[in-house]
DNA sequence: ATGTGACTCTAAGTCCGTC
DNA sequence: GGACGGACTTAGAGTCACA
């Protein structure tokens, strides 16, 4: 379930920053409706992808990846 | 260059375990030609797979991030 | 401002092999 | 044991129209 956690992630750390899927999407250079297709975890991020989103979201992306970690333990 | 640096780490980790891409394909469930175009940088991997190599690697995925930052921060 | 379906295109990842 | 190539299948990257 690794995808429905960074989608949940994702959401958390955009809705912090408190900005758009769009503003998101312009700012990483990544399609708004990708952004979104992320949150619904319908797709996994390649790491270059994750570079992209953690800049924009002012996070180091080992930052996000430890996050996600935290959700992933309690789960397998 | 993230492909490039990730490739980097990989191989050295993968070689502090002193385990071949062989088995370390086998264990993570990736065939041993991706692992080798890893290391050489011609892929980049999904979150899914890195979490899949490092567990075989004995590793947090934040862990192998957190190289990958360091390396990219003196380049661009 | 977001969800979603229906795409196309490219890259992730596999499997065969040779050197 | 690893580099490298070809041919392949699957899934991510990226876009658009519409609700």
């Amino acid at each position: 379930m690794l995808e429905n956690f960074f989608g949940q992630v994702l959401k958390k750390l955009r809705e912090e920053r408190g900005i758009s899927q769009e503003n998101l999407g312009h700012n990483s250079g990544l399609d708004r409706t990708y952004i979104s297709l992320l949150e619904r975890g319908l797709r996994v991020p390649t790491i270059v992808t994750l570079f992209k989103l953690a800049k924009v979201l002012d996070k180091k992306p080992s930052e996000i990846i430890s996050l996600l970690e935290n959700l992933n333990e309690n789960s397998d």
